[in-house]
DNA sequence: CTGGCGAAGTGGTCTGACCAAGCATGGGGG
DNA sequence: CCCCCATGCTTGGTCAGACCACTTCGCCAG
């Protein structure tokens, strides 16, 4: 391993990484106390706790105060229910990502009515239906997704390279940001939200019609609606 | 925030994400050092540091060794370096930096004149006086940077941080690109533009009075205006 | 067998100290 | 006059030991 891992921290994490990635300790096992590992690597229990922190941050271990801490399985998160907790970020993140959302996606649709080619039109279409065929059924993650594409597809569409870099930074980096806040919607009503649906017909009818204005509109209504439900 | 956090930890990280996120400190300020902090806070220093490092694993800030903790600018990496050289890019990267513009300075105004403080208020009026007085007399590229300054204050009082990122990320990044449009229609007119010193001002009203809607029309009137110039 | 209780073990936090790396300042050399 | 670097202050990194809060588990009384 030609690692130089700068900072004793880094080192530990590393090691304690490759236990648990190569299966010394598979999912369920518990990692030796921290005092035990400080005296075992020879460092102090802050410094095990830095790392074991780290390793917590990545999702590979949970830690219970007076239980120890053990090994995740990596499959379980991204269940249906995914503890808002660390996936989500804070509710003000939320807000403010989809208040970056509303602006953004306006944006996109306003261009995308006035530039989007056939081909690009054609490929919305076909999006829309796919869509809109399977309704539910589905699980959060995969209509999150879904959701994503078509807007992402609306974004291509406005032929702005800046509003596309945009998109893709947002909908990539602040994903589990953006479908903690699907999700919560949904664990809330019970259901899709009612207005949804047809938020989506609005500005893929305005887009495929080529009034920017309209879609513009359709889509920031789009957005705001989401979030209303967020603070609500 | 109504929450009801378990752990000084937790505590504390929210506390410092909430002044992250609201704006108090923006990309590229320092956070206090963790030993100020832990008096500020009332707790040791210890927690301060799994607080800070708790930042970190969330991509908020950025530590260095000796040199202390900033705040990062969210959307910096990912974005397209634009290698714009002295000239100002095509026409065409030039008409979609405005576009950008024009929905990030709407947006940007209309949490400002929601969400500005007294401080800020103050110092958008004295740095609002200042472009005013000496208004000719100045080089382009003061003026541009001047403009910039004035727009970059707006911004930074959204306490938006994505707002803040984007907003620096564009002034930085594609500043050659600004300055190329406001020396273009310098050349072109003979004379700084009759209308910019009345949409600034038009903002700035806006933006003091509080009134958000009329903030957002203004500043996205007013660098169409600048954008329409360029197509002319 | 059951229920409760307490000791032992674990993570959470505090304190204070020292080490290491950045940074500002000022003096010396060019 | 300017530039460079030595040095001291500031900042984060690590350490050691202590105490508190919580969980676990086994012992003992009922």
């Amino acid at each position: 391993m030609g690692e130089a891992a700068t900072g004793l921290v880094a080192q530990l994490v590393d090691e304690l990484e490759r236990k648990l990635l190569f299966g010394d300790i598979i999912p369920g096992d518990k990692l030796p106390a921290q005092r035990a590992m400080a005296q075992g690597f020879g460092v102090s229990r802050a410094t095990v706790r830095e790392a074991v922190f780290t390793l917590e941050s990545r999702g590979l271990v949970e830690t219970f105060h007076g239980g120890g801490s053990v090994c995740c399985n990596l499959l379980e998160s991204g269940y249906p229910e995914p503890e808002v907790k660390e996936g989500g970020g804070s509710r003000e993140l939320q807000q403010q990502v989809m208040e970056m959302r509303e602006m953004l996606e306006g944006e996109a649709a306003y261009f995308a009515a006035r530039r989007a080619t056939p081909a690009q039109r054609e490929a919305l279409s076909l999006e829309y239906a796919r869509m809109r065929e399977r309704g539910s059924g589905e699980t959060t993650l995969r209509k999150a997704k879904a959701d994503l594409t078509f807007h992402m597809l609306i974004a291509e569409s406005s032929h702005h390279l800046l509003v596309v870099s945009l998109s893709q930074v947002l909908y990539t980096r602040y994903f589990n940001v953006i479908y903690a806040v699907l999700s919560r919607t949904l664990r809330k009503t019970g259901r899709y939200p009612p207005g949804i649906g047809a938020q989506h017909e609005e500005i893929y009818r305005a887009v495929l019609a080529g009034e920017a204005e309209r879609a513009r509109r359709a889509a920031r209504e789009h957005i705001a609606y989401t979030r209303q439900q967020l603070s609500a």
